[in-house]
DNA sequence: TTTTAACTTGAACAACTGCTCAAAAACAAC
DNA sequence: GTTGTTTTTGAGCAGTTGTTCAAGTTAAAA
């Protein structure tokens, strides 16, 4: 998607025609405005993320096996300009002065985080990973590091390493 | 700085002559376009940020502890808007359309990444860490770390758990 | 087939964008 | 004080922005 390329501000409404092939009454009638055609497309890309990390959860093992083979697809298959994720774009791009966009995206950030966290519980429950942190703090290291690394594949000549990188992140999550 | 907080497509020309009390012959004749006035005060955000990281490491006994204290004096002192850092914002900003500030970004944060390198060297000298990594490897492991947190907390309600987030940054990197 | 309702179109709007350039002001050398 | 040089000014340009709205098209109901 475009908004997750070039962010909310830097998108125009002409791109957006041609993008979605409709003309600028249509887009106003189906959304309104340019912000409620983007908040649209912040909570689609959040439910589909959301989606992709369940179905890794399913077909794998363990948990942690589950969030790895996530991590790995989202990291292999990031298109140009898409390397970061749209959320976090978001969560960086909006402050007070727009006050929607921000709280959507607080929201779909903190649900996200709330998903993973019972993830994590899981993992808990089932012997994976050590009891000494609870699922939250085991969230927040897994954020905080999935953020980090997307950003920093963003450099060039980064993707050699992708793998190796992507197995120190869960050698600090195993050893957490 | 304006354009830390904004970035470069979305400051405007009219907002900037007011912050840097200039008309737009003024500016223009002594930066040649809005790219060179974003190139300039880019490179003096990395010089300053390179100075306040030596500051650290000058006042602190070990090369650990003057990471330590400035990771708090960044995390701390981040005004509204200036959460993430400048050259990572820049560099999730720019793509190949925009070859000049692109290079420059690229290089910028090469820069940094090497002067970690030479810092984590000089640790690893002092036994302050342990050998089985690389110092290239601890300072992209610092790197990642670093910017996924100040991310982090650009989120609502995360300031109290500034403190306990650095240390376990700083407990994953001394157990790296 | 006619009437009504719903959707689509694209020209046009006012505001804003990065930037230019002739005129005015400030400064320097003599 | 006069000349020459450099710097500053701000009105204005051509292009883009998000958005509107009367007119046109399509689809459904009668």
């Amino acid at each position: 998607m475009l908004f997750w390329k070039k962010g909310f501000s830097t998108t125009s409404t002409r791109d957006l025609q041609t993008v979605v092939d409709m003309r600028p009454g249509s887009i106003y009638s189906a959304f309104g405005s340019k912000e409620g055609l983007y908040s649209e497309s912040l909570k689609v890309y959040a439910t589909q993320l959301k989606l992709l990390l369940a179905s890794h959860i399913e077909n794998s093992e363990t948990v942690v096996d589950g969030l790895h083979a996530f991590v790995v697809t989202v990291l292999e298959s990031a298109e140009d300009g898409c390397e970061v994720c749209m959320l976090i774009k978001a969560s960086t791009e909006f402050d007070h002065t727009q006050p929607k966009l921000k709280t959507l995206t607080d929201d779909l950030l903190q649900q996200f985080e709330h998903d993973l966290s019972t993830l994590f519980y899981i993992a808990q429950q089932r012997g994976e990973l050590a009891n000494t942190h609870s699922p939250l703090e085991y969230a927040r290291l897994f954020q905080i590091q999935f953020t980090g690394l997307r950003s920093y594949l963003h450099r060039p000549m980064s993707k050699p390493m992708t793998e190796q990188l992507i197995g120190m992140m869960f050698t600090l999550i195993k050893n957490y």
